[in-house]
DNA sequence: CTAACGTACAACCAAATGGTTGTAGAAACG
DNA sequence: CGTTTCTACAACCATTTGGTTGTACGTTAG
């Protein structure tokens, strides 16, 4: 498995992106399944344009990727990217496992 | 355990907060050990009001919490949130895991 | 061919964000 | 006591964000 870090820049497009109620819903309809952008956009109640916004944000943080088919652009949950967020909130775990454990041993030792 | 799940409002000040590297970067820290808000203030190149703003945020994400100690203000990290993030992100990804269930499925039957 | 559809993108606007400086209060120190 | 330290918060500013409308262009349908 290819693992790469992601830059500072890079989390911050990725957490981003995910900082808005109707992108977490489009990343959820389209790694169900591929949605045209205008069949993203019937869903919402806002303009096809800010639709279009919300995707291209998400490409940006590769949570998504389009792909052209005929007229229509396609878009596709990308398991990469969710998998990078999820890999740096383990860290952050990790980091809380290891203090707890330290806490465990001072309490031991005390 | 308690599973409270959050308001949508609630994730997107989660990740909103998790969505600046100086941010994150408190996070760790703190999970490690409580820190002053000044001694936080004292890693930074910015002023100690915009480190008090990014505490705020945390704070505001239930990512940290604030305890009163003397005249110091200890900033602690807060587990709870940081597995509420996780939550979600684990959820998306057992989303993406009974598609490609699925999709295992149809090629079986094809 | 012409009309309709799907998309892209620019221009604009209000509100939020991330930073600054300055002021003020509460707690600790000499 | 007076002074310093730590914190809180307001006011301000530039940039970004999330939305709008309008225009333009390639693709499909009739």
């Amino acid at each position: 498995m290819v693992v790469e870090t992601l830059s500072e820049n890079e989390l911050d497009r990725l957490f981003q992106a995910l900082a808005d109620s109707t992108r977490r819903d489009i990343v959820r309809r389209v790694t169900l399944g591929g949605y045209s952008v205008s069949g993203l956009a019937a869903l919402y109640a806002m303009s096809f344009a800010a639709v279009q916004k919300h995707v291209a944000v998400l490409e940006r943080a590769s949570l998504v990727t389009k792909e052209k088919h005929g007229r229509e652009q396609i878009v596709r949950g990308n398991h990469e990217g969710l998998q990078e967020a999820r890999r740096l909130l383990d860290g952050y775990e990790q980091i809380w496992r290891q203090r707890a454990d330290r806490m465990a041993d001072i309490l031991a030792e005390g």
